[in-house]
DNA sequence: CGGGAGGTTGACCACCATCAACTGCTGTGG
DNA sequence: CCACAGCAGTTGATGGTGGTCAACCTCCCG
């Protein structure tokens, strides 16, 4: 329990891509202090109906959102990667309407939501920046019910894919064909409206048409443009947060 | 082409549900003028990819949000209603990323961004209401992606209908019971991920169970606590802007 | 060495899509 | 006033996508 302010880099250059900050506000940014935790995966961060009061940065590692039907049947509707600021819906509605949970080790930085508040106010555009944020997000989950309601099995798992490999480019991560991806088929299966086994046949056609490989389980990209292709993948959905790529 | 303020009562309503505006603030808002215009139904609002720089206040029919795939098959991922304004995510996203589109002949009221903006910084908890409204409906994206990726057929008709009624009750309207809903079956379908054939057959299997009443192909609400049971349905994600009902 | 989590594969089946035909309204024009 | 077109709804037959169940494998880690 130490405060950082080194968790809050890819946070200054996530914001940085929505809006460009000036180097006040940049300061203001980077003198957030946050209660750093380590956990281990699938350690639920925020449980659907607790009051919330403060927000959480994922530092390192990765989490989703998700929500479960009547059955325990549970349906992942966001992933989350390091530098996203997490429950910045609470800022406003007080009560958590679905479940944070990390899926590997992770770091988070906590703060409390009335500090965040309050910078928020010193710095408008931090909080333009913010609600820039939040609706990005919310045209992702638009994005993901046209995926989940209207695409078929194979082009759902591949645009998921697309999606977290265009996401993480983004962020500055290296070439992200030579990234292994983090998640298990199940997961994939939650994100997607699909059971595992489906996920398992369909990453097997995937890599069969030349669009990923595979060994032991891990996954890289084969192919970007014909992953994309079936995928149907355009990123113009996340606006911003993410640019069109230009090469192959 | 005139102003009006009669259309903003519903508004006012709505956002007093988010949050108690004081007398000041109901004046600001009331005061905001519109270029009304009637169009038909069908009539598209705002086309995916295009720049939008003014926004829309439904005063009076319904309409809808929609994304097509590559096949141009449609979901629809959100329902308007009187009082709603549409596109206040345009205030800091300047690019479309889905259609709007009405499903009913309906009154539409424009307003330039700039104005809403500049209220929006004269009165912030004017703002505050705005971006709740946002986050609420991010919130009932997460409960739809929900719907559509882990409920069965019957269950996801089901829980359209009550989000729906539930909705249209907390706007003021009689007794939900007794309105007849504007859907057509191919539009619950687009909104559920399902056809609309498959839709007739759930419909009917939910007018067998006592849940639904029909008759020429008008739907109502038979057994509230049936229907609601059926469709594991929780008006709780979607916070303030409908309370939690507690007769049958 | 053993246990557990995740991945892989096959057999079988159900839910929902597809296709097609028919019905009943409603609005429109002759 | 009727004829007709068009849209929405209804129903049945059929088939495919993806779910379910089960067995087995691999890898990792204690």
């Amino acid at each position: 329990m130490t405060t950082v302010v080194a968790g809050s880099t890819k946070l200054i250059q996530k914001i940085n891509r929505l809006l460009k900050l000036s180097p006040e506000e940049t300061d203001a940014v980077a003198s957030l202090t946050f209660q750093t935790e380590q956990v281990s995966h699938h350690t639920l961060l925020v449980r659907e109906g607790e009051r919330v009061t403060r927000c959480c940065l994922l530092i390192e590692g990765y989490s989703v959102r998700h929500k479960t039907n009547r059955n325990g049947m549970r349906q992942i509707v966001a992933i989350h990667m390091p530098g996203d600021m997490l429950d910045l819906q609470h800022l406003l509605l007080d009560r958590a309407d679905h479940n944070l949970q990390t899926i590997t080790n992770a770091t988070v930085g906590w703060i409390e939501i009335k500090r965040l508040k309050k910078v928020m106010l010193a710095f408008p555009r931090i909080a333009e920046a913010f609600a820039r944020e939040a609706l990005i997000d919310a045209s992702m989950f638009r994005e993901w019910l046209l995926n989940v309601g209207r695409r078929d099995a194979k082009t759902r798992v591949a645009h998921l894919i697309c999606e977290f490999v265009a996401r993480r480019e983004a962020m500055g991560d290296m070439r992200a064909e030579e990234v292994m991806l983090p998640f298990t088929q199940e997961l994939v299966g939650d994100a997607t409206g699909l059971t595992s086994v489906h996920v398992n046949r369909m990453l097997r056609r995937l890599s069969e048409e030349g669009a990923l490989n595979r060994q032991n389980g891990a996954v890289t990209i084969a192919d970007w443009q014909r992953l994309r292709n079936i995928a149907e993948f355009d990123p113009s959905y996340m606006h911003q947060l993410v640019e069109e790529r230009v090469g192959s």
